[in-house]
DNA sequence: CTAATTTAAAATGTATACATTTTTTGTCAA
DNA sequence: TTGACAAAAAATGTATACATTTTAAATTAG
């Protein structure tokens, strides 16, 4: 596989397990040095890890690994609530049941696999919130979402954190498919709100305790 | 200056004014030979320009410069019309008289100088949007709304085309400003729907019409 | 002639080397 | 001691060179 793409993934997972933490400057010599590469892939990877919200601009040298806030995390809450029940609107009319299948297929793996890493719940989360928008057949606007839950991943760490919550998110999920196969777009439409704003409203408390204590 | 800047700002005027016309691929040999800089700085660019929509991938090899469409375009209005709206809700608060003088600056500005070419227009227009939302303090909104602009923008010469509607847009620009100015924020952001739906509709018919003629 | 396979050309990925800018360090005078 | 200035170190920008992959062309078997 291309070194370039290697790196992305592994330095993006290492920024998330905090083995390089919020507020560390990464430099392309030492990321080149430590990861084995040459400074030309690692210019790459922190370019597109600078526009994923991964770094970001540190100066006029070096990149920063950005720490966590609890407006920011309300922010993100809120672009989430602007957009994605737009996106599950529109794709409603679409929605074919081999998606609707899929999505279930999804969940089933979620909740037969208890022990799942932080990380990797949440993509699968992601997955299944993303398969419900696919066929809104707006490019753009499903860019915007990847782009969001980018910003969103990098708290993942923090979410589950409120390991609690992942029972009701599982039990919310299924509820929509349900609305969804029976074309309630409507109440699906609503459900998601509650949904997203429950998720948001965990993390930015979890964030105001720690800032708090900090 | 950075070559890499130079590079940037020229290349996306060449692909604004159809230099390169849309459907063009564009190599990384191609370019650094055409403008006399090495690969590693056309690379840079390149990235830059794709995640910025100035320019798509084109199987393994080369970039191609993306083409128009009506659905694209109605796409991208509805967008603005999820997020501007919101954004000039949560900036009207926040607003303060200097920031108002700069936007109402802008608008002399543009009134002063009837011939501009498209894109400056186009940026200058912009850029008074931009101010309006500026108060917002939500940076991610911020950048999304800011990657909006950039995708709109591709089209601007086209919706210079409809140049009659230069007028009518300035008018609004002015009234928008008196709404804010006495703090009117719910008409404000009526008239900012009708505002951006106006251009919109204006923008997707040409092209439809176009289209067809095709 | 067609289609598959091999060979050549071109394009991109990656590393190294050098140039320029930025940051840090250290020195000296006030 | 402090602050300005100069020198050294470090970091990034850019170019060139080589490696690998991809695309195009040419050749040959059927």
């Amino acid at each position: 596989m291309l070194k370039k793409q290697q790196l992305y993934n592994q330095l993006k997972k290492h920024i998330q397990l905090q083995h390089w933490p919020p507020g560390t400057v990464l430099t392309q010599q030492q990321l080149a040095e430590h990861y084995g590469v040459s400074r030309i892939v690692v210019r790459d990877v922190q370019q597109a890890l600078l526009s994923d919200g991964w770094l970001e601009p540190h100066g006029k040298a070096g990149m920063q690994v950005p720490g966590f806030s609890a407006t920011e995390a309300q922010e993100l809450c809120l672009l989430r609530l602007q957009l994605e029940p737009l996106a599950l609107q529109l794709a409603a009319a679409n929605m074919s049941f081999s998606q609707l299948g899929q999505a279930e297929d999804l969940l089933a793996y979620i909740a037969a696999h208890k022990h799942l890493a932080p990380y990797q719940r949440g993509e699968l989360n992601w997955q299944f919130h993303r398969i419900l928008y696919q066929s809104c057949a707006k490019p753009h606007l499903l860019r915007l979402l990847d782009q969001l839950h980018q910003q969103v991943s990098r708290y993942l760490g923090y979410q589950e954190q409120a390991l609690a919550y992942a029972d009701t998110s599982a039990a919310e999920h299924a509820e929509l498919l349900t609305l969804l196969r029976h074309g309630d777009t409507e109440q699906a439409g609503k459900l998601l709100v509650r949904h997203i704003t429950e998720a948001g409203n965990l993390l930015v408390q979890l964030l105001q305790k720690q800032q708090g204590a900090r």
